[in-house]
DNA sequence: CTTGACAGTGAACAAATGTTCGTGTATGCT
DNA sequence: AGCATACACGAACATTTGTTCACTGTCAAG
């Protein structure tokens, strides 16, 4: 995709007019209104940039259709638009909270939680390869993992798997003792270690049939607010 | 407002429809859409009908303008568009790097980065309330913040800002040594101490005229891959 | 039965809107 | 100079689209 910066002005301020417009109404503007808008005087030179900006992959049009216009990729400086689902980032399900030794949702939970809504943007940078179905996110509680890094507060992004490497940071759910906690994974024979990173904290060993992992620990996201 | 069940069973069809184009394409369907999808031989039936759903609370309309519709409640059963407020993202551009004792991007090349663009989309909810022009991320190069949980990798995302409070995470350029570096802000007296968070560096202690904060820490994200 | 609100039909109309074409003006390249 | 390209202008044109109106059918209230 070309960059923002290498559209000419025009083109810059009809993508963002495009965006407020569209943002403000819940309906594109037509091209006379966007010429009115930018100081354009003809349709036409309307029409020529939006093809333009068709080409450099910004907008779709629909040929022959009024306020035929759709927003496809994300303009520097404007609030994403929330219908843009696919370009630099996804939504993600904010699903509740983790911690060591307390409950989270239950898996049934994380299953059915579609009828609610908390829903957080994550660049796609942070999200590797992973289907978007598979993703969720947790708030982290506790600070049994400070020493990787990840504090009280601060925002997981996990995928759904049930298996893990050794080393891993995953979400783990101990089905005897009904909770689920954030560890790193060894697997030890017929045993599972469940490793915080936090000195004040023992690690767990746990027998494989009593441990299910969740999902797989892919980034971190913290506000220092 | 009146309740869902009690539209026409019309009402409710074209209120669907409405629903999944809209969703679909990114703007409202014509009248004419409306009624071949429905089922309504003739236009005035469907703009009787959409004057009855405006009445009902259900749609808005701007009068003169094609597909001028908008949905202002929600339907049972139809999955709701994401919320605006929570799930959306600001366009934040990546800068470069920051390090201890490495050069970064100089204040100018920061202000002409509109060339470049390396853009990443960052939650509102790891920004604030900054504005959307100050706003911008660098990636961590080196170890000196691994104690305040920043890591080699890490994408900072920073607010432009000239004065700092103690105890601040800053980037701060030493004019003399032309060089950027990341650390905690501390005014002491006539001097200022740079703080590293990692017991392997040394505080750096400056005179205020050889100090010049770029920009406040606000947030971090880290990938695990 | 009559009346009136509600719902629907079909056609005509006017305004809004997208499309196309001929032309003009820079700018850079050969 | 000659040529290609990007960008812009204005006017004419063809559709699309919203609006209006006269007319019909249904049904419950008076």
């Amino acid at each position: 995709m070309k960059s923002f910066a290498r559209l000419s002005q025009r083109q810059q301020n009809m993508l963002r007019y495009l965006q407020r417009y569209t943002r403000e109404y819940g309906f594109p503007p037509s091209i006379r209104e966007i010429g009115d808008n930018c100081n354009i005087g003809s349709t036409s030179v309307v029409n020529y940039n939006l093809k333009r900006l068709v080409e450099a992959g910004y907008i779709e049009r629909l040929g022959r259709v009024s306020r035929g216009l759709r927003i496809i990729a994300s303009i520097p400086g404007e609030p994403q638009p929330p219908s843009t689902s696919e370009g630099d980032a996804q939504l993600v399900p904010l699903l509740g909270r983790i911690a060591a030794g307390e409950p989270i949702p239950l898996p049934e939970d994380i299953a059915h939680h579609i009828d609610q809504d908390d829903y957080i943007a994550v660049p796609s940078k942070l999200l590797g390869n992973s289907a978007p179905h598979e993703l969720f996110a947790l708030t982290v509680r506790g600070d049994s993992m400070v020493d990787s890094m990840i504090n009280d507060g601060d925002i997981i992004i996990l995928r759904r798997q049930q298996t893990a490497e050794n080393g891993d940071m995953v979400a783990a759910w101990l089905p005897q003792e009904n909770e689920t906690t954030l560890k790193h994974f060894y697997h030890e024979g017929r045993r599972i270690r469940l490793q915080p990173a936090n000195s004040d904290y023992e690690p767990l060993l746990v027998p494989a049939s009593n441990c299910e992992i969740k999902g797989k620990v892919l980034s971190v996201m913290r506000s220092f607010h």
